[in-house]
DNA sequence: TAATGATAAAAAATCGATTGTTTGGGCTAG
DNA sequence: CTAGCCCAAACAATCGATTTTTTATCATTA
């Protein structure tokens, strides 16, 4: 009935790409080790090949460090490398979202009014974090999302993936984070109103507060 | 005697990246077409198991789109797409190069006169296009490198890769060239004199041209 | 005739085993 | 002692074969 829907099947390598991706975000591998590929298979229980793909799209993503003949390494984490990233969120966000204001439509004012929504009506207890992340990743993204450049967009989501394994890593900073809440939903009303200047600075202003959430990770090894 | 050397072993697999990306680049791939990945196990006397990973990357890469269970499909040319490229070029090449400028220091000066020297004597002959290719990748590299963002780099090098692979696909233009290869030198000019300003408008024209040269490669398709 | 379904051929993905490289430990010569 | 060398164990990379999924073909039926 209706929709001819393709099966949208997927393949062991992208599963455990994507768990692979989550669990390097979520800092679930000690920054700076090797990782053993034969252990991994055994921890997710899966083939080396499906493995070895996901390792390869991961590092060229990446979120791993790959060496010829010696495998894979997970990225050290430097407050140096944490600069830069969170230097070119602000850059490359803020030009993505005063875009997404110049062409935002109607339709793109109602999704990022829902997905705000979402975001605020999640909580963050412990065991609902997972899907706390997801929404604030969703939000982040509708907001920029029809800045009409596909590249752009890219660039950024892989910017969040860096920047969210140093937020994860942080201790909490509960103070800043109802501060970095009350922002995203400044941040929908500046869009809505198409108030450019005002957004850009308030997006700069939510990236360098979460910036010096995560430093803290970086300062205080765990 | 002297440098404890590490052996740089490649792999199979790497080797078949590069010859791919290369290949990919230079429009040796119908754009929009499936990879038979038999075929190019043929083609390249490759094991399947490396070639899948390089595949992999490339995907990761952007240069091959991958789909589930449906294998690789080269990406297709689109108007829309390259000026998406150009214009993200311009942006973020042109902060770059405010970037180095303000931070390159004498050593810098130095390799970016020794690369523009380079790509000036290297000469366009159809058998020695890919060493000009190397050169002038080589020299944009040079300039824009001590800008301080290893993000910001890597996001450069990865629309090169795209624009190239317009640009090579276009018709030559040799009117258009002699500006481009001319402004090389007025590029290295500007960043010894450390004006930002000029620079920045002169890099602008610089990738503008090249856009309006690649551009006639999407619009006469060959 | 157009849609449906069965089936064979093709292609992608995965597995298990093998090959090749690096690494670490112990031995020897200086 | 310690630098250098050799060897074995550990690990990464690759191969060849197998399984799974998609795609193409063709008959069947509404």
């Amino acid at each position: 009935m209706g929709i001819p829907k393709r099966q949208v099947s997927s393949t062991a390598s992208s599963r455990i790409y994507d768990t692979l991706r989550q669990d390097l975000i979520n800092g679930r591998f000690t920054a700076g080790e090797k990782v053993a590929i034969s252990a991994l298979k055994e921890r997710y229980e899966i083939g080396l090949s499906p493995l070895r793909e996901a390792l390869n799209r991961l590092a060229a993503h990446g979120l791993l460090i790959q060496e010829n003949q010696r495998g894979f390494r997970v990225p050290s984490m430097e407050r140096s490398e944490l600069d830069d990233i969170a230097e070119m969120r602000r850059e490359l966000e803020g030009m993505a979202l005063e875009r997404a204001i110049r062409l935002g439509d109607a339709e793109w004012e109602s999704e990022l009014l829902a997905a705000a929504h979402r975001l605020k009506r999640a909580d963050m207890a412990p065991d609902k974090v997972e899907e706390w992340e997801h929404f604030h990743a969703c939000f982040h993204r509708t907001l920029v999302a029809p800045c009409g450049s596909a590249w752009l967009l890219r660039f950024i989501a892989q910017l969040h993936d860096q920047f969210d394994r140093y937020r994860r890593m942080a201790p909490e900073a509960p103070e800043v984070r109802r501060v970095l809440d009350a922002q995203h939903g400044e941040l929908v009303e500046l869009a809505l109103e198409r108030d450019i200047k005002s957004a850009r600075a308030l997006m700069d202003d939510h990236i360098q507060r979460s910036y010096q959430v995560a430093l803290q990770g970086v300062l205080s090894p765990a």
